[in-house]
DNA sequence: AACCAGGCTGCGC
DNA sequence: GCGCAGCATGGT
């Protein structure tokens, strides 16, 4: 095993704990893990497993690579992985302005600063966890997700420790549906992902399929017409993986319970104050969607 | 023990 | 096109 360290400036309005904060939300999500300085997993890129250890300091995200297959293309392959999961490129400045416009909003721009809308770049993985995540609780999402991470994911060890890499197309792809029943997916959602690995066995859908389609709504369609597919699933994924930054998975349930505590809606039926309230934040919708995530936690809290 | 959970499908209108 | 029941399965 190889090591490499990479260095990247981080840029301003970045806060790491803040975007630790996302990472661990006390779900023990098997995709990573944290330490105290800062947060380690395992990624597959270009059939290449790194290992991979990131901390900050005031001025930069430091990350150490392990793998057996290092080279300059795959640091630089990590560095952009980094760049696009720590969303680091964009520019808040806007959408802080935004913010401030807002008085039920304005205080997300302190207590919040610095939080990025930490992605899924690998768009199988998120299309999976949130076809997992339909109408259960987070908990038990997590649950879910840790067991197939374990059965048909690939197992690294490190420190002693087990970390995960989300199980393969190809891999869920010749699962049958007892087996996932017996992990207690429903009988629907074992359909659901089986199909959806198939269709990214079969090359019917991928990340650069999506990326070549022109527009928002095309790449909404192409999602949804999957079965087990709708609307907030693809929302979603656009979201977390595409970056589409005007996709709000709506009718998410923490959406609207974060809607509510903060006082613009008092039920969920009152869709015209919600889309009022995201007429404002065109171009930021989907950031909206993740400070609004952020604010059902209680500002400085490292938990829920 | 009832109600809820980061919804979706299929049906009736 | 829209509303809504029915669904499946743990968590609190």
């Amino acid at each position: 095993m190889n090591v490499a360290t990479l260095s990247l400036p981080v840029p301003s309005l970045f806060s790491f704990k803040e975007c630790l904060w996302f990472l661990n939300r006390n779900y023990d999500d098997c995709m990573h893990r944290l330490e105290p300085d800062g947060i380690i997993k395992a990624i597959r890129i270009n059939n290449k497993n790194v290992i991979l250890s990131v901390t900050a300091t005031n001025n930069h995200i430091e990350a150490t690579l392990r793998s057996n297959a290092l080279s300059k293309k795959l640091t630089s392959e990590v560095s952009d992985y980094i760049t696009d999961w720590l969303d680091l490129q964009r520019d808040l400045t806007p959408f802080y302005d935004l913010l401030a416009k807002n008085k039920r909003l304005a205080h997300m721009q302190n207590d919040f600063w610095g939080l990025r809308a930490v992605g899924m770049p690998d768009l199988f993985e998120a299309l999976i966890w949130s076809i997992t995540g339909q109408q259960i609780n987070l908990k038990f999402a997590h649950t879910l997700k840790r067991r197939l991470a374990e059965a048909y994911g690939t197992t690294v060890i490190f420190n002693n420790q087990p970390l995960y890499i989300f199980p393969e197309p190809e891999a869920l792809a010749q699962v049958d549906v007892e087996a996932l029943k017996k992990m207690q997916f429903s009988t629907s959602k074992a359909n659901y992902i089986i199909g959806a690995a198939r269709a990214f066995a079969n090359g019917e859908i991928s990340k650069e399929k999506l990326s070549l389609l022109p527009d928002f709504e095309s790449r909404q369609q192409a999602l949804t017409q999957f079965k087990g597919i709708g609307i907030w699933t693809a929302n979603y994924v656009l979201m977390k993986t595409m970056r589409d930054a005007n996709a709000v998975p709506v009718g998410d349930i923490g959406l609207l319970n974060a809607l509510a505590a903060l006082g613009f809606i008092q039920n969920r039926t009152e869709v015209a104050k919600i889309e009022k309230l995201f007429k404002q934040f065109r171009g930021w919708e989907s950031y909206l969607v993740f400070y609004l995530w952020r604010s059902l936690s209680n500002p400085l809290s490292d938990g829920k």
